[in-house]
DNA sequence: TACATTGATGTCAGCGAATGACATCGCCGC
DNA sequence: GCGGCGATGTCATTCGCTGACATCAATGTA
């Protein structure tokens, strides 16, 4: 639905549209504007015009605001690894998902580093960011079961994936310049090789 | 402590001793007897004879009580790795630190299964666990580095250990009978090499 | 047209986690 | 014996989060 509509919308409607996407505007305006902690639910809530009571309705608590998006991304792994073609390698298909992932985050440039620097700067954030990452890595070892991998490679793969995809994108993040994610996994994933091999 | 000996110091000294380790064991006792979400600070303090206030004066939050012994675990990770022999690979130095956390938890085991299950069953100790993790796989790069060892090495051979230690001890805490952790440590290890190779 | 239903939101009351400020009172050194 | 210290208690408060119920436009249906 574009803008246009939205101004055609107001006054029509009940309400205005869009509850969640203001919501989650208000949100990290504040986070970004005083941080986290600083920020109480009734005040977000005050910004987008609806009360606490309905952000709870849209996420399930503060820290969801910046998480929800994780769903698709999990979405996205899980079917790369099941359609890559057959007798890829395990490995190879996580490395395959993981790198479509590094695409995605590029696309988003400045989103994810203003987001990553508001996660970096809160705990209880870390906590919630860590918990996603373990919840796509069990996605992914589940799809690689459902190709006939086994445990404990499959849980492996997944895990070795989820760490190269965590250390480059720090790296990516922390740099200045603009230089390419997926490439930057792809020599994590061989770096890993030969770690592994030591 | 015997109950004993703090009957003993009963009435000598103006409080009951082990502050800590009362709250610690109320804690626990609730957290398997009603779960973690059904029990109250409240009647974690009134267990142990103390009030609330104090409760937080030992343990930053309810769920720390179950991870504040990741302090010393953490220290004995890092200090294998940097006792490694010169010329110890990365990787190995790794090896070993998991190993002797293996020997550990093998050591506790009835203990590391009750405190399992309660994390097991609850996402917002998890996501604890997780941060722990995180934390615990921080600090053996770092170790790893203060021997010489370059990023992105020092961070893979960490996070792969980490994804060994996690993989092996979730498997072990669901046998039934007693198998050996820090052999099946050895054993994921070497799997997780077959899988990077690819 | 009238009426029932539905769905998004609001209102209100309340619990429990966590924190700051200040009080209490044995113990220990001087 | 006195004065400070340290472990604990008391009190008040903020804030995250939840359940129960109310509101009211839109939509469907007789």
């Amino acid at each position: 639905m574009s803008v246009a509509a939205i101004k055609y919308d107001a006054g029509v409607s009940r309400w205005e549209p869009n509850a969640r996407g203001r919501l989650e505007q208000a949100a990290m305006d504040l986070y970004v504007e005083r941080g986290f902690e600083q920020t109480t639910v009734a005040e977000i809530a005050s910004r987008a015009g609806l009360t606490e009571r309905t952000f709870f309705r849209y996420f399930s608590d503060k820290r969801e605001v910046l998480f929800w998006g994780a769903a698709s991304l999990q979405e996205i792994l899980v079917n790369t690894i099941t359609d890559a073609p057959g007798g890829t390698s395990p490995i190879a298909a996580v490395a395959a998902a993981i790198e479509v992932a590094g695409t995605l985050f590029q696309e988003g440039r400045e989103r994810s580093r203003a987001r990553q620097a508001v996660i970096e700067a809160n705990p209880e954030l870390k906590e919630r960011e860590l918990i996603k990452l373990a919840a796509l890595a069990a996605a992914m070892a589940e799809a690689l079961r459902g190709r006939g991998v086994r445990d404990p490679v499959a849980s492996l793969a997944a895990e070795a994936g989820i760490a190269v995809l965590k250390i480059s994108f720090d790296e990516w993040v922390a740099i200045l310049g603009d230089d390419d994610l997926p490439q930057r996994m792809r020599a994590a994933f061989s770096e890993l090789r030969a770690v592994t091999a030591g």
